[in-house]
DNA sequence: GATACGTGGTC
DNA sequence: TGACCAAGTAT
């Protein structure tokens, strides 16, 4: 950093200085309940910490929830996540999204469990995959008690609500994790590393929120120069997204007289890696012809006794794109048709054990 | 630094 | 209705 922005920054933090202890001591009163999280005085289980940090990554609570007790319910230890086959976790992570995450938890499980446990540093922690800066300090803090002050989507609002800061996300980011350091250089902060790490998202998720901050209760409405100007839900800053491009496609659900259907995997890799799927054709920024797509349906639907239908259409928001995807039905007597096809037959009552993720649980909707 | 990577809820 | 938002990571 050159000599006039040190100058600066110095000089915000100078006029903005929070105090850690009138923080901790509103989350002593506040602080949320929440399953993974130790009641006061009892210490933190990283195997907890650690599977809730990872389901929450640009995931709210609210749907983190159910997934973490059926998780933890499915699997009580580092050990018994290490143990399961890839595909009974991604199915137990179906609808949740960002399944790489999956993929990752248990690539670190096995790491884990073979080390015997979690490591307590935020190096080594960094190091295991699915973990990167974030979540390294996060873990570090509330379950090992290192002080360090993870910086997430909570911490870089309040920060930069704290100094009004002007510059948009994601350019501002280096300089939100400096000041937000600077939080951590109160000794009461310090003192304390797992309250005041969980004290910030408590703040972030209840009083400091997007849309309608709550200013008047909150405990650093006082250096606050973004509550200072009137309009703190202005902050943070954000440069414009791009528009999403649109992808179309074809699927075929295609069910047997016994009510069993024909399923594939995806690619370990890339969208939706690792997860079951209908088959389809390719997903192109151009609408394909019907009578195009359906050459490339898995099974000729020619022949007598089979039936094909347009069960209609299915629009899904992805990060990158928008998908449009016809649905077609199709009734075929037995699979031996399709039994050099990549793909399997999923009996009607193994259907719940398939990592299908939310799109197709939309399509299979569709076609029932 | 920019881009790929899901989903469901809210206003 | 659509745009934004939620405890980010990997490449």
């Amino acid at each position: 950093m050159n000599t006039l922005a040190g100058y600066v920054l110095a000089l915000h933090i100078a006029r903005v200085t929070p105090s850690a202890s009138s923080l901790l001591d509103w989350y002593a009163r506040q602080r949320r309940i929440l399953p993974w999280r130790a009641l006061p005085g009892q210490s933190a289980d990283p195997y907890a910490v650690w599977l809730s940090e990872i389901m929450l990554q640009q995931t709210t609570v609210v749907t983190v929830m159910p997934y973490y007790e059926r998780f933890l319910k499915r699997y009580p230890t580092v050990h018994d996540l290490a143990a399961s086959p890839l595909q009974d976790v991604l199915s137990a992570w179906a609808g949740l999204g960002y399944y790489s995450r999956a993929r990752n938890l248990h690539a670190c499980a096995t790491i884990v469990s073979a080390r015997g446990g979690f490591p307590d540093t935020v190096e080594q922690l960094q190091a295991l995959p699915g973990i990167g800066a974030y979540t390294a300090r996060a873990i570090a803090s509330i379950a090992f008690g290192v002080p360090v002050v993870p910086v997430d989507g909570n911490v870089e609002r309040i920060t930069a609500r704290l100094h009004a800061m002007t510059e948009p996300l994601p350019q501002a980011r280096r300089q939100l994790d400096k000041l937000a350091e600077h939080l951590n250089h109160d000794p009461d902060a310090r003192r304390a590393p797992s309250d005041f790490t969980q004290a910030l998202f408590d703040l972030g998720a209840g009083i400091c929120t997007p849309r309608r901050p709550s200013c008047l209760v909150c405990p650093w409405r006082n250096p606050c120069k973004g509550h200072e100007t009137g309009d703190p839900a202005r902050f943070p800053v954000k440069a414009p997204r791009k528009a999403k491009p649109e992808r179309h496609g074809v699927i075929f659900v295609i069910k047997s007289r016994e009510g069993a259907l024909w399923l594939r995997h995806r690619p370990e890799k890339g969208l939706l890696g690792g997860m079951t799927e209908f088959p389809g054709t390719a997903w192109l920024d151009e609408p394909i012809s019907l009578v195009h797509a359906l050459s490339q349906a898995p099974v000729a639907l020619e022949p007598e006794g089979r039936t094909w239908k347009v069960a209609g259409q299915i629009r899904h928001v992805f990060t990158h794109f928008v998908l449009n995807l016809t649905v077609v039905n199709v009734a075929i007597a037995d699979f031996s048709p399709l039994h050099n096809q990549d793909g399997f037959a999923c009996p009607p009552d193994a259907l719940k054990d398939q990592a299908l993720p939310s799109v197709m649980n939309k399509c299979l909707a569709l076609a029932q």
